[in-house]
DNA sequence: CTTGTAGCAATTGTATACAATAGAGATTGG
DNA sequence: CCAATCTCTATTGTATACAATTGCTACAAG
């Protein structure tokens, strides 16, 4: 939604504001912040306002191994499940990143969303609802895919090559393999993510 | 809510007909389908219509696979974080269920109640409003624990002794340790599910 | 007899009006 | 001057009316 980087951290959200900003009543608004709180991005004080939720760098850590946990076991339920069609997908998809990444100036929009619909397919194949959802909840991170435009070039590479790992542990159908690598390249990202943000951080500082 | 066994798998929800049910107006129900949404408890078929969510035994796998590696990891952060004041609370929890199971005819209410507040606690402790939240909707199964009414004294007694085990762990500070305890825990929870649900299963059929 | 289309009924999505509640500020008693 | 309470305002919770969409059914044409 438009609160995906416009409004700072803490600060106040009246559903009434906001149905004007949007154009529309008070009713789809209400739903919208529901759904939002119900995936953390928005949270209600003591006397029931909403607020954007405030994220530490801590919470964004905690989020990252929950996440790679979750993801890892979904990448399991994907190698026990694996069919060749899915498996050709994920090369081609894994392909395109490549594409996306290897010239001098990085595509670094087509590199995330190669990314996102590289993790979607392997989530897709573990065919579980419940993960689905889960995870959904835990990805919606907008602070974390700005972050990736300050990817260097190894963190690209990095991400490119432990992908063709998990294609490889895919290709043998080794679920507690494929459940190892995935989770530790998320823990990896969020490496990337950590000194990113705070290099952000100090560039942040310098400015001000 | 009300529809916490009283309705049947893959039934239509009208949210007409439920406001209607709880004296409501169709305002908060609709509130109530969308957290319900969140937690998988209902779905919406391809034209948007509400349906009670069904869930099979392997969703059910599914799910409590999932909760022992998110509940092992409160575990971990749990005992990283513990006080002693919390242990105090944790052991008198515990002497609790024992109390409540340790005669004839248990408590299974009690040992629910004092279960459930065991695993709160814990939760609590682990300090993560993420993991609050991901526990959250995968503990609400009340088909879950209505089958502990028909747990065996055996299931009891492996429960309140894992417990120790884990008060064990607490009381060193052993991350690592309490994680592979708690992540057990629940397996062997799900297994005397599957064992009671299949034996309801076969007096349904027997019934029926 | 089958198939396509039009219209109807039922249900969800949205808007607006009203009720309840919490917080801030003023006012009065000590 | 401080504190307690009362009132007023801002915001959320709820109800109801209306619009839009979908699925079904009946009817007609081939």
């Amino acid at each position: 939604m438009i609160l995906s980087g416009e409004l700072s951290s803490g600060e106040q959200l009246s559903e009434e504001a906001l149905a004007d900003r949007c154009g529309v009543s008070r009713t789809p608004v209400r739903d919208a912040l529901r759904r939002l709180e119900a995936e953390l991005l928005v949270r209600k004080n003591d006397s029931q306002r909403s607020l954007v939720a405030d994220w530490s760098l801590g919470d964004v850590a905690d989020a990252f191994e929950l996440r790679a946990m979750i993801e890892g076991y979904a990448a399991r339920r994907a190698a026990e499940r694996m069919d060749d069609a899915t498996l050709d997908q994920l090369r081609s998809c894994n392909s395109a990143i490549y594409e996306a990444i290897k010239r001098a100036r990085p595509d670094v929009q087509g590199f995330l969303d190669h990314n996102k619909r590289f993790h979607e397919l392997i989530l897709d194949a573990a065919d579980s609802r419940r993960l689905t959802s889960l995870l959904g909840s835990l990805i919606e991170q907008p602070v974390v895919w700005r972050t990736a435009q300050h990817y260097g070039r190894e963190a690209f590479n990095r991400s490119h090559s432990e992908h063709e790992d998990l294609l490889a542990a895919f290709a043998r159908r080794d679920g507690p393999w494929a459940e190892a690598i995935m989770a530790g390249h998320i823990r990896r990202a969020f490496h990337a993510y950590a000194d990113a943000h705070h290099g952000l951080s100090a560039i942040d500082r310098g400015a001000a």
